[in-house]
DNA sequence: ATCTTCGTAAATGTATTCATTTTGGGAGGA
DNA sequence: TCCTCCCAAAATGAATACATTTACGAAGAT
């Protein structure tokens, strides 16, 4: 129980037990003991259960039929699905807030983080964690505009889940200079969401919000092998979630 | 604690807890306190903390910033866009089937639950509550056809959601010969959908499982007013989830 | 040899007790 | 009057003891 994250036992083992299983440490399907947890966590079984339930609500782990909890399989066919639902998701936000008329106090505020993008990119350098903060912003925002509270409920799940958030595959870089030219592609790709959203060009906006996933589905494929690799367990630790 | 559902004091304080939720009972944003609850329902803290957790998971309450819980509230909007998301979620389940090819055990045990279908309408009374079932039936098999757990899940997920199931207003019956109408063109609708999926027609499979399920969202407005109107609280006792 | 049965150990389910945090109101002062 | 501080009550967090269920293997019968 190293992670001084969170304030009581509960929310620090729902901490440690998360960053093990994006590591990869707890690979899909182990199953997790009450016990033997509380004991390697030194904590009483009580937060423990608490920790797994809320982890259940995540998605990271599921119930068994009778009972006890064990780590979901993510495998590569279910990632790549995952990154696909969050473009069809995404999409229909985006369609709804042209269809509707998006927030104005919203808008603006997508405006200001696409400056902020840009602004990533001016010097010789790529400000790549800049970069990645604007871009959970702006895909957060997107969920706002369409002004629904169900849709951005749920999109926030999805973006908990292993590679589910838009900005996951930032921390790897990749070769700089081909990386910066892909992220360039995506700014040019929010700006044409927004334009579509504020001319009320609804299936123009869901076409856009849906290709534009599809460089995540090309990395994660370059990263961890094509098609149907077995399931992933190297350093899935990145982009840890907002709040616990 | 009348309810005899459930083999456990925590699985029957689930049932309990959703059955007053569903029926409106507790009304959206009531919080609800652990030592009232156990009291009330004659068992200790322990399960009740662990039924609320669960129905968290299953999205009828949510936690407090602080701890403790409170029913979410369902407004009108809510429940159409809840609904709009199942069309855009089985949309994206039928063009991958289409686009991957379904595996033909699921697609066979469709056709077989197509002709349950029709059976409903044989007589000259309408078999409802089969139509009910085999409706349910048809569309968790839709989710399968996809090949995709994640999408399977999330789809399961959004069908306990008040007014989420597919087959959420036909305990309603409403007028029954206009009803009977209805149920037929949403049948014609299935074999549609089932068609575009063998010819590999994924753009057409998505649009038709997105049309589906406009006359769930007029049957709404229908039955609980136009728009935007208060939080709704009458009988939403209806299709219980499966299992707890 | 294999299948059933039964017992034991392990794992989860529940109750109870104590600890900590949060909340709300009232006393006191500016 | 209003604001602040502080205390008490209430609510959740955690630990522990006990109960029930489940899993698994060994012993015995067929």
């Amino acid at each position: 129980m190293d992670a001084a994250t969170g304030r009581n036992h509960t929310m620090r083992t729902q901490a440690v037990l998360r960053r093990q299983i994006l590591a990869g440490e707890l690979p899909g399907g182990t199953r997790l003991y009450e016990v033997a947890l509380a004991e390697r966590l030194d904590v009483s079984r009580t937060p423990v259960r608490e920790a797994m339930a809320r982890l259940v609500e995540e998605g990271l782990l599921e119930r068994g039929p009778k009972g006890g909890f064990a780590v979901r399989a993510f495998e590569t066919a279910d990632v790549l699905d995952t990154i696909e639902l969050r473009g069809v998701m995404e999409g229909m936000a985006a369609r709804l807030a042209a269809e509707r008329g998006a927030d104005p106090a919203a808008l603006a505020g997508a405006q200001e983080v696409l400056a902020r993008l840009d602004a990533c990119f001016a010097g010789d350098e790529t400000d790549f964690d800049a970069y990645a903060e604007a871009n959970r912003e702006f895909h957060a925002l997107l969920a706002r505009l369409a002004g629904s509270a169900t849709l951005e409920r749920e999109l926030e799940r999805i973006a908990r889940l292993p590679f589910g958030s838009p900005s996951a595959f930032l921390p790897f870089r990749m070769q700089a200079g081909e990386f910066r030219d892909i992220l360039r592609v995506g700014q040019h790709e929010h700006r044409m969401l927004v334009e579509a959203i504020l001319r009320r060009q609804g299936a123009r906006a869901e076409a856009l919000a849906r290709e534009h996933v599809r460089p995540a589905q090309e990395n994660f494929r370059r990263l961890f092998g094509r098609g149907d690799a077995p399931p992933l367990s190297p350093a899935m630790a990145l982009d840890p979630p907002a709040a616990g």
